[in-house]
DNA sequence: GTTTCGCCCGAAACCGGTTTCGGCAAGGGG
DNA sequence: CCCCTTGCCGAAACCGGTTTCGGGCGAAAC
């Protein structure tokens, strides 16, 4: 039968499918259950106000009954819509975040399932393709909208999504938030309640050492730091600040290099725990004892910082409820809510452990030292 | 004007919807502009041989140059394929594999796109949890295939995807893998590696800190340390030996328990890097010097590793690897490989630093210390 | 010079939903 | 009693692709 070589054209380089066997209960099934139109089905299962209460009654149950159950893209092809959040991670540099990303992802996940979305990450090597991923997923409809994480103050990837119309939030402040949702955390505010608690210690020489300059959180965190020093009258010089420090070994070289000082600080406060517990590793190089002589105050909240030794005092962020707020506050965003009054700024929250102190090191006998309640 | 009540009756409790400006262009706009059916210019793109060169050629490059990118779940309705790949992450316990999940989510993700697919993870609390969260995604076909990790000696999972005939791939293996695709790392002999090694520089009396036993990996490790144990004549008494070790603290707990033995361990071998970090702190508050007279090998390879001090030998994972492996293998099974064919093991590799040398230990001065090359 | 293939492509059905449009029947007002 | 609403649902178009079916046409075979 030479036919068989002109009916059913296969595609080349394809191999064999395995074919789910039983098949699923479809609208069709219901509508004919039911003796409705399948519309008619469609239209009480979405709440459409013209189906009669009893008729929404009955369909529902069957649907229930039935165990039907939309199938997504058929719907979205309809609708437009994917029902799908999407997460670039730039899986390139910025070790920063892995502690999180368990628990971020989780968050996320579970607010966008509560409404039966789903999430999509995809993982990105540089800035450029990191555009280039989030362009591939809306080109292809595969989400209706994006986290964006780790956002900088000039972030193309907020002008890419803003061209084109895609719904977004951002996981941090911008210098442009034009058009933007975005939900953060006040790291500026944690900064400054702490050199606020060294200052009240007694400390008066307090190093800095901040995280990547490129992200706006950085800038933030600096601001605050500044300013508090600032209000407090407390000198700030260049030597005293170390920027774009991420990881442990970064953390250590930093705290190598404020620790040398002729004048080495009494204090030392930590944008992130990373590079806090670097600074560990350089004060006891460096012959000075965290929580001793060295006071420490960091920034993130890992749970390394609480098994250190000393216990890390630290300013901890909630990153599973970031993501769940972030998930819900774009789910708002899609279903059209005006952006700019989506915007959320929570605290860091204080947890108050042993390597702030440093009673040993009593600064200035000329500054009173002042008592605490 | 009454009438517009009745027209566009809108589901209720649903706000305005941002809809994207300009068209996307579809494949009929393709085929129109090349004076073709539509049904053509499919088949042209998906390479059916009915197609002449010429022809093919002409509609790819039109379809390139007009930016035409097929809706995803357009296909997907007709396919039953929505070229997603599934992730389950339990959010619950085990913060072992929290270190990895960046490199390994990256892997997967990578190796997806390479191909067009994407990922869809979702998290779960507990065991049943993880069960229904597949379940969803299967019913609402928004994943082709699942990745599941850290299986279990008899796992729900495997039972549940098994029964729904829906393609997967075990990270890890499992009691009964009659259809079943994995990938794995051989821990077991990388336990018995280590003990070969250990036995080599003079020691006797091992101990071992294993993981979570319910967890196939774990059994294998261990069943790895027993054998090498065996071959060697080495005496492996239930003292020596500790389990359900998966964090910092339960490491510190464990080793506290064989370095307060009567008799102690001369070397301890670790089936989890994050054990081997917290019986750190074991010898520390025991007065043992891991590196002088406590020998540590370990297994993983967390970065952490690296800057422990001493610096720690173990074997390490390629995490990132596993991933790209992992998705490839899910994407042949899915186009139709026989599982029983996709079984991949792969070796940890040693990386040998400081942490397993201990010549202040050198135990027995009755058996002779072989030299090693 | 027919006949027979076989290569290519057009036309149309189909996938599983959503949305529009129109009409029937009941109810209310004049 | 008739007409005009109004509520409620059926029928069909539509979304953007994939797949089937069949036919036109040129070349090889007879």
């Amino acid at each position: 039968m030479t036919a068989d070589t002109r009916q059913m054209p296969k595609p080349v380089s394809k191999g064999p499918v395995a074919r789910p066997g039983p098949r699923r209960v479809t609208i069709s099934d219901v509508a004919d259950a039911l003796g409705l139109a399948k519309g008619t089905v469609s239209r009480a299962l979405n709440g459409y106000p013209d189906i009669a209460e009893a008729t929404r009654l009955r369909v529902t149950r069957a649907a229930e009954r039935m165990g039907y159950r939309p199938l997504a893209q058929a719907q979205a092809i309809r609708t437009g819509r994917a029902r799908a959040l999407g997460l670039v991670l730039n899986a390139g540099r910025s070790d920063a975040h892995k502690p999180f990303l368990t628990d971020f992802l989780d968050g996320i996940s579970r607010a966008a399932s509560e409404e039966s979305w789903t999430l999509t990450v995809a993982t990105a090597m540089d800035e450029a393709d990191e555009v280039a991923t989030l362009g591939r997923l809306v080109d292809e409809r595969k989400v209706d909208g994006f986290i964006l994480p780790r956002t900088k103050l000039h972030d193309p990837r907020i002008d890419l999504l803003r061209e084109r119309a895609v719904p977004f939030i951002l996981y941090g402040r911008t210098a442009d938030p034009t058009g933007c949702a975005w939900f953060d955390i006040a790291g500026e505010e944690a900064m400054a309640a702490a050199i606020d608690r060294l200052h009240a210690a007694g400390h008066w020489r307090i190093g800095f050492i901040n995280g990547g300059t490129e992200y706006t959180y950085a800038r933030l965190r600096r601001d605050g730091f500044l300013a508090a020093m600032a209000r407090h009258g407390l000198p700030t010089p260049p030597e005293l600040i170390v920027e774009d420090v991420l990881t442990i070994p970064q953390g250590e070289a930093a705290g190598l290099r404020l620790l040398d000082l002729p004048e080495p600080p009494t204090a030392i406060l930590c944008a992130l725990d990373l590079a806090a517990l670097g600074l560990y590793r350089a004060a006891a190089r460096a012959g000075r004892r965290v929580g001793h002589d060295l006071a420490v105050i960091s920034y993130d909240g890992i749970p390394e910082a609480a098994t250190a030794e000393p216990p890390l005092t630290t300013y901890a962020v909630d990153t599973r409820a970031a993501g769940e707020n972030l998930a819900r506050m774009l789910l708002a965003r899609i279903r059209g809510a005006d952006p700019e009054t989506l915007r959320v700024l929570v605290p860091a929250v204080l947890i108050a452990r042993g390597s702030d102190r440093a009673p040993d090191a009593i600064p200035d006998p000329a500054g009173p030292a002042r008592q605490l309640a």
